[in-house]
DNA sequence: AATGAATGAGGATTCATTCAT
DNA sequence: AATGAATGAATCCTCATTCAT
């Protein structure tokens, strides 16, 4: 019984220099990030990175990804039921953890075109989810007519924008409750 | 008519690398950016462009600035005395300008936490300037009660995301209309 | 016998490094010196001299420090048993080590206010050595009164300066014995 | 009468160039000397420089030939018939002008192998007609045996460097007179 | 003769990636 | 599988010099 664990061990040191690597991408943006900054968070070497990852690419973009499937595990999942505890569901998620937001919505020309088109590809694919639910709720008379993409774009930059820039009402609460009244009521005062 | 080059030229000649240095920018980002390319872009040699600007992040800078000037004149300055008129001219300058877009909304990150501030201050500006706005709005009671700046952070999010992500509905016109109603009395259906 | 490039390995290519670098300051100065130039007369890449010096700067540094460290090993640390002995060494140290009197003597102005600090405090190191001892033979009434700073100032500058230009005479031996008498007795036929 | 002074005038101009750029060299070494410093410290534009030298090598070259005159015929013409005189000379005149002395002894590899030549053949011409007075002393029998140049070489290192570093007794006068003690009869006390 | 805008060669340095051990 | 020393391509910026006016 000598090596006991081998690939679950890997799994874990995958997950170690991904959350080093998330970590360091948020404080630093992807171009200031340097790959012996993640190595050394990471409490591994140089080399072990790419043997993980194929490169400062890869690794940034499954940090993207394993950022995006946590936001839309935690927060798309339960929209149809409840947009709005959705909504409230996706501000706390983003105000714990800041790292995350930086690096989904921080950087949209990160690492040159093609990495436009990976953070694009993560939003529209947030982007059709929400726009499905919408499609849902027009069908049942509850929003108004509109293209359901422009719709849920517009949901997804508001939230985007929202979270990462501070503004003056810091906590999650107030500003989720503010932007599901304006997106279900508008500013208009009545 | 003796003097050749002067005063005027030299503007001329700025202002053609600062229209040379948007575009490039616009279409590979900051850091992708190269002098080089700029330099060939405006036609002029590789020291000129150094003549006229301290450096790549001066020059960026000054990008920046020049577009947030533009859109300012164009678009806030009219904004208080016909909101909806304000949102429509603002996408149609952003569509109309798709480098200017990518520059004032594009890469927070661009270089470093010295340029995140940079474009914050910008961004600031203009919350600042809808924040104004919204305020007087609401002691007319026109809007509901909620932090300006907040609401302002909103709209400049809603617009920029919008005008920099390309969707369905491609024409300036609908989003904008779409963005009024959305502002204006917010997405259920009556 | 398992590990193969270790602390030895890595002391011993500091070392190549280091002597490639000797040559080629001493044979091109400071400024006409590149960074390539070294890399090729070390028989390393480029970046290689990086990963053991900080920079340019600190490889001039570490060789001036090297080249004077030798020079005091050799050369003042008898000095104080017999100086005319010790002055012999010196010129014979430097003879056989021509890079060494240009790097030690030849550029005080090299890269800047900094460089020339660094060059005089090396100096200064010499002058403060020989001072000492001068200030011992002067209790002893061997020496003639005068500040031993000063005196040892000379006694640098008139080393520094013979063995540096060519002259005449030679060899060392000959230099040697001519400071000898210089200093000892003057120049004065009795 | 328009053009009255032509040749005059560019004598002139010549001169406050030369005097600028002397200034700008002892300041900042020869690499770190910028042509358009030496221009705004004569106040004539970048060009004009260049219509009176060739470039920054001939400049310098001109300023070394220059204070080398000066020292020539202040110092040497005089020195034959008192060289004790000649050597106070000599450091009253470095003394009063420590730009003069940064320029002529301050910096052997300024420029590339093309300057310490430059700088050697200013620094044989002091030399040989040092030597020439040794030999006429040796002849009459005031001086030692020893090749004239040698010696000669070893008055000038001492000069140089005594007048170029600062020591601990600062005035000319004091140093010039231990010079003339270290050289007419050494250090020995007797 | 003077100006100074334009030129562009030249070089230090960084850092992602590889690969021998 | 892990290490980390070595690699070298890539790029910003400076500044001597030219030349049209």
């Amino acid at each position: 019984m000598r090596r006991a664990v081998t690939d679950e061990d890997k799994d874990v040191r995958r997950e170690v220099i991904l959350r080093a690597a998330k970590r360091v991408f948020a404080d630093h943006g992807f171009h200031a990030t340097k790959m012996a900054a993640v190595a050394r968070a990471a409490g591994v070497s140089y080399g072990t990175v790419y043997s993980y990852f194929a490169g400062k690419d890869a690794l940034f973009h499954a940090v993207m990804d394993a950022e995006a499937d946590a936001l839309r595990t935690q927060v798309v999942a339960g929209a149809l039921a409840d947009p709005a505890a959705a909504i409230r569901q996706a501000f706390e998620h983003l105000e714990a953890d800041p790292a995350a937001t930086r690096v989904l919505f921080g950087d949209p020309a990160a690492g040159g075109d093609e990495f436009g088109r990976h953070l694009r590809d993560i939003t529209d694919r947030f982007v059709d989810d929400i726009a499905e639910m919408i499609g849902e709720a027009q069908r049942q008379g509850l929003v108004i007519d509109a293209p359901p993409r422009l719709i849920a774009s517009a949901v997804v930059g508001l939230i985007g924008h929202l979270a990462l820039r501070p503004h003056d009402s810091g906590d999650a609460g107030t500003t989720a409750d503010f932007v599901i009244r304006l997106l279900f009521d508008g500013l208009r005062r009545r």
